[in-house]
DNA sequence: GATTCACTTCGATGACTGTCAAACTATGTG
DNA sequence: CACATAGTTTGACAGTCATCGAAGTGAATC
């Protein structure tokens, strides 16, 4: 996969609203955690209240949640029943950098 | 439009292979015409390159300039029947500092 | 072991997208 | 005016996408 393919799926997985919207509460419950040293954000919580708050359906968000790993933007696992996720920092950082240099290939 | 629907579609426009090929061969262009001073970078060359390296027909290019500009990514203007496109620095920025601080409306 | 919980997978559907060929517009040139 | 140039618009089509309801899975709870 070319650098300019990776680029674009990653921003495709932001393309959408309601995915973005997704991507942004996890940073936000992520940067909570941080501060309180732990690098994983239970997912249970904001994925509930994405479901509520976007008013779609549980499938629709875990087929969005895919499309965010395989964009390589965030990471899950699992603690028993309870999903976890993770921001993938490279990714942000490198597509930070791209709107630096965008002409740039990494 | 929320900020996360401009951003969102800022996104989208980037979100395809070609049309990220396209911006940032634009950007390209548009960073040796910065060192010239000059702020436009005259498109003709660019498309009849991109046309021939991305093997797309000039409709399909025309479509893709369209997204990009609706997107704020870039401007247009014309003298004669030569096209120009500028680089918007606003946008750049604003997708720049997302990275940084993506739960941060603005 | 039956039930609940927290997702996930499947199949379907309506909407959107990338692409092209053909026809069009507007500007410059002989 | 006729013709070429540079890009646009239109209409169509195949492919992709977001979404849902229904059914499935695997871990905890009773």
């Amino acid at each position: 996969m070319t650098d300019s393919d990776s680029l674009a799926r990653a921003f495709k997985a932001l393309s959408h609203p309601n995915r973005l919207e997704i991507y942004r509460e996890f940073v936000r419950y992520w940067e909570q955690g941080q501060q309180a040293s732990i690098d994983e954000v239970p997912a249970g919580c904001l994925l509930a209240e994405a479901i509520k708050r976007l008013n779609i359906g549980a499938p629709t968000v875990s087929h969005h949640i895919k499309e965010l790993v395989d964009a390589e933007l965030i990471t899950t696992s699992r603690q028993g029943r309870q999903m976890f996720c993770a921001i993938e920092p490279q990714m942000r950082e490198r597509l930070r950098t791209f709107f630096e240099s965008p002409a740039a290939e990494i």
